[in-house]
DNA sequence: ATGGCTATTTATAACTC
DNA sequence: TGAGTTATAAATAGCCA
């Protein structure tokens, strides 16, 4: 009944989807099954074709991650990830309901702050 | 020779450690197919027990990541992330190497921006 | 879409070097 | 400690209710 598969892109979405459900389910046990039994912490996230989240961390997502943004910090990883956040929306979202001249005050904050680590980076680097 | 065993920590330490290292060695692999075969965005990150850190990302740890963050935004989560981030540590490890009266600057900024942050999310709450 | 059901493939626990 | 080997447990591809 079972064959053996390669692993590259299942042309047919219906089973793409499948597959993607069926894996995704044995990736998010298995990362339960490597902590619990070998006293780690990790942390899945997993994005679908169409664009659905699933996450799993264990103790909780946010402390994993929060870890590891801790332990990678450096001065070009700081000013990377606030250049990124600022472009992705991270902060636009975030501030989603504010009146208009706050929003703009609060983002010519984040851009002065940004300045001033890409200013520092360079002198320390 | 291979016995069922239980999913719950093992005791012995060098024989756990193996265990990690081999379970982690095929969650890796596992991440890397299911976005292969499926179309899809995945990121793994572990820490073992001794707290050396783990990760694999496709198409990259970084996208994934940034788009995790970028997706569950909110005024709260945001203020959230800037206070642990603080507290974790993540700048002033950034900042190693900085004069100390820099370093004091960048985080009297960073500071500000926090409480900038939070009186915006209470206001908009 | 979900949730079983096997036949098979794949992962891995115990062992060895 | 790290890298194979092998027998067995676990995951899962293809089906079907």
């Amino acid at each position: 009944m079972r064959r053996k598969i390669e692993i590259k892109l299942i042309e047919d979405k219906p089973k793409r989807h499948t597959t993607f459900t069926k894996r995704r389910q044995g990736l998010m046990k298995k990362t339960e099954q490597l902590c619990e039994i070998s006293d780690s912490q990790a942390v899945v996230i997993a994005f679908s074709g169409t664009g659905n989240c699933y996450c799993l961390g264990h103790p909780h997502a946010d402390t994993v991650l929060d870890r590891y943004f801790g332990e990678s910090s450096s001065a070009d990883e700081v000013e990377r990830r606030i250049g990124d956040a600022m472009k992705s929306g991270r902060w636009v979202d975030a501030a989603t309901g504010l009146e208009l001249d706050e929003l703009d005050e609060l983002l010519a904050e984040l851009e002065e702050t940004t300045r001033r680590v890409e200013a520092l980076a360079a002198e320390s680097g």
